[in-house]
DNA sequence: GTTTTGACAGTAT
DNA sequence: AATACTGCCAAAA
């Protein structure tokens, strides 16, 4: 409600929120953020706000837990590195295994009580 | 204000 | 199973 696109700042804040050891994906992000089918916006923003603030985009994979960038890409090496550095377990494909690491939604509204929920 | 792009996802063929 | 097309959203030019 308020300035443009609430949208983004709810992505932010998600991407924010994702602790480390868990990953998250476009989908999720977008649906957390009300969009379903929004995954091009959320990308987008992550492009955008990591310029601007460096957000952990290196904990938001693409489908299926599967980086989105190619397997020979720099990125995407650079990815896993941090990845696994987090304690994520990657596949050389650079395949995460989201039932393990798969980020459960906490709370997206600040301030507000955020139930554990995950718990793995 | 319109057009193009950008780190995707989902469904259909 | 793999590939193509479509649907969605937001920001920059």
């Amino acid at each position: 409600m308020k300035t443009p696109t609430d949208f983004s700042q709810k992505v932010l804040k998600l991407i924010q929120s994702i602790p480390k050891g868990k990953v998250a994906t476009y989908g999720q992000i977008a649906e957390f953020a009300g969009k379903p089918h929004g995954s091009r916006g959320v990308g987008w923003l992550l492009h955008s706000c990591t310029k601007s603030h460096r957000l952990p985009w290196q904990r938001v994979l693409g489908a299926k837990g599967k980086i989105s960038f190619l397997r020979d890409s720099m990125p995407f090496l650079r990815q896993k590195k941090l990845l696994q550095n987090e304690g994520v377990v990657v596949s050389e494909s650079g395949k995460v295994d989201l039932g393990k690491y798969a980020w459960k939604k906490s709370a997206p509204k600040r301030g507000k009580a955020r139930s554990l929920l995950g718990r793995e």
